[in-house]
DNA sequence: GGCAATACTTCGTGATATGATGTATTACGC
DNA sequence: GCGTAATACATCATATCACGAAGTATTGCC
């Protein structure tokens, strides 16, 4: 898709991937490929972000041998996505205006 | 609104708000306030970036000793905004994830 | 004369998605 | 036992881009 678009939807796709219970980055693409794919290192970056802002916390863990590092949705995060779902009314009324026909 | 998800809709904005019949930059700017505000120095970036894509074209015109450009969009121009809709499908998609109730 | 509105331009900055590349382990096929 | 794919995370350099700030210049109103 356009990479313009989905710009604003990244952040808080990675937040609802994560909102159902404790994920971890290879999973969270894996989950979120049927609507919308990322690279790892664009993943990554914004696990960082959220969790700079508070919106995820971490937990490393050795699993089989491998690390992996368990995310957690915060109280914020949540916030976060309910803050998304108001923003969505100004997008729809956007949209419309783009899409409404000439009269 | 959050400032990354209206970049996705910005070029298509100014692409609708000239759809209807040649404008002009400020005459844009005051058109999409209801909707979506931008400041002049975006919308003239975003003006030159779309006839640069070949999807609008310029002419410039005195109007009462001021100097106007007036842009017309090009079939390209209304190519993208049908390309719009199309990807808007994937969005609603992505949308519908990330607000999904947790079961 | 001063200020707001009209109208376009340029510059610097910060945010950010991404490709490329790297490290390291496990599991599977041959 | 060897190669390859999958798992899992990290870092760096780069390109795109929206935006604020500041500038130029005219018209019109008080």
């Amino acid at each position: 898709m356009d990479g313009q678009l989905k710009r604003g939807l990244l952040d808080v796709s990675v937040l609802a991937a994560i909102k159902d219970g404790e994920s971890y980055g290879y999973k969270i693409i894996k989950d979120m490929k049927p609507y919308l794919e990322m690279s790892e290192s664009t993943l990554y970056t914004i696990l960082k972000r959220l969790e700079a802002a508070k919106m995820l916390t971490v937990r490393a863990a050795e699993h089989c041998g491998r690390l992996r590092k368990y995310y957690n949705i915060t109280r914020a995060g949540l916030s976060r996505i309910e803050a998304f779902k108001e923003e969505w009314r100004e997008v729809m009324s956007i949209y419309k205006f783009v899409t409404k026909e000439t009269l």
